[in-house]
DNA sequence: CAAACATTGTGAGCACCGCATACATTGGAC
DNA sequence: GTCCAATGTATGCGGTGCTCACAATGTTTG
């Protein structure tokens, strides 16, 4: 009468998706690995066998962040026009739209609180996800589009203009009559900020 | 020998400044009423008394935060110049050094995990403070060194930029090499964004 | 093919946490 | 001076993350 099988298959995809699940239903706060497991129906230490440490489990959830925020703008690029402007726009709003729709997880990836060695990993996969919008910026500097000077010093400006934007939308600070047009002046506002002199 | 009186005297200004220091000091995660108790060597249920819940503390520690904070760039709008682009350039450093100096409190103010009835005194306290930075703008536009139109809409795109700068670099994901300079990109490229056209 | 080993899950236990409830002490209002 | 509201105490409940010794299962190897 075994129930259960004694080894689950694969435990660590399950604990991901399940915690990425109540991460986004009750905030992270709310996440527990017992009662993770308890879900999974398997014992309170089995956790531990694959994120040795709570954080560890966080970390990995950022990672996977990092990773779909990167494939949801690299699709966003798909089928756009060639313009630096339009090019932008929509990786903006495919931006801002996942920080939206994933909000607990983004405060995850760009929380400062990744145990040292974590980070680098994250960091890693951050660069590869902000290599693409370097390189979109990169694109509008061939074109003339894109003041020159170096790519970072042009690209900060219009991270910290959408990264600033969503944070904003997603802590409900800011009255729901500026959130809607927000992303348009937003945009319109950082494409003036890196015009050509 | 009465070593402590029975009251306290005023417990609930003692939490705040503890709690504010262990915030400093080891992140708002290790924020543990008891240990506040132990600390202050008062009962583990006392702080109850004053702070129903922990989420309650956390949204009097924000509260806090928004005052200090408007205080601050008040401070920095003492003995500068009358032209927009300098009032701006002070209120920013003052912005951006407030949420490098007070990481994790900056994260409690914008987190999105208040209780509904906190949001609204949060929402009044931080309606105070921005109204700082609104009228900076509104007075920019009188002096018709900023675009015209609703003034919410012109701010936003501003706020976001160095909310954003701050989020970024707190985060500590970006490289060490950008952070230098990158304030004076951010609030360039935000001066040139809200140009008159 | 069986024995040795590594991986994965179990069970029990520790120290801690937030919170609730019943009770003690205090200071001020009347 | 007595009552009462405010404040702090004592105790306990259920939950948590983490650790460690042990059991069941795969996997490699002789």
């Amino acid at each position: 009468m075994r129930s259960r099988p004694y080894h689950h298959g694969d435990l660590p995809a399950e604990l991901l998706a399940r915690a990425e699940q109540t991460l986004r239903e009750r905030g992270s706060g709310a996440l527990s690995l017992r009662e993770l497991a308890r879900d999974i129906g398997v014992s309170p230490a089995a956790p531990s066998r694959h994120f040795k440490t709570k954080q560890a489990l966080l970390d990995a959830l950022a990672l996977t962040g990092f990773e779909r925020l990167a494939a949801v703008i690299s699709a966003a690029q798909e089928g756009v026009g060639e313009s630096f402007a339009e090019r932008l726009d929509a990786a903006a709003r495919a931006y801002v739209g996942f920080a939206v729709t994933n909000a607990a997880l983004l405060d995850l990836m760009f929380s400062a609180k990744h145990s040292p060695q974590a980070s680098e990993a994250l960091g890693a996969t951050a660069h590869l996800w902000s290599e693409q919008l370097l390189e979109l910026i990169r694109d509008g500097q061939r074109r003339g589009e894109v003041r020159q000077g170096a790519l970072e010093r042009v690209a900060l400006p219009i991270f910290a203009a959408l990264h600033g934007y969503a944070g904003l939308t997603v802590s409900g600070l800011l009255p729901p009559e500026v959130t809607g047009p927000g992303l348009d002046d937003v945009i319109a506002s950082a494409l003036r900020g890196c015009e050509p002199e």
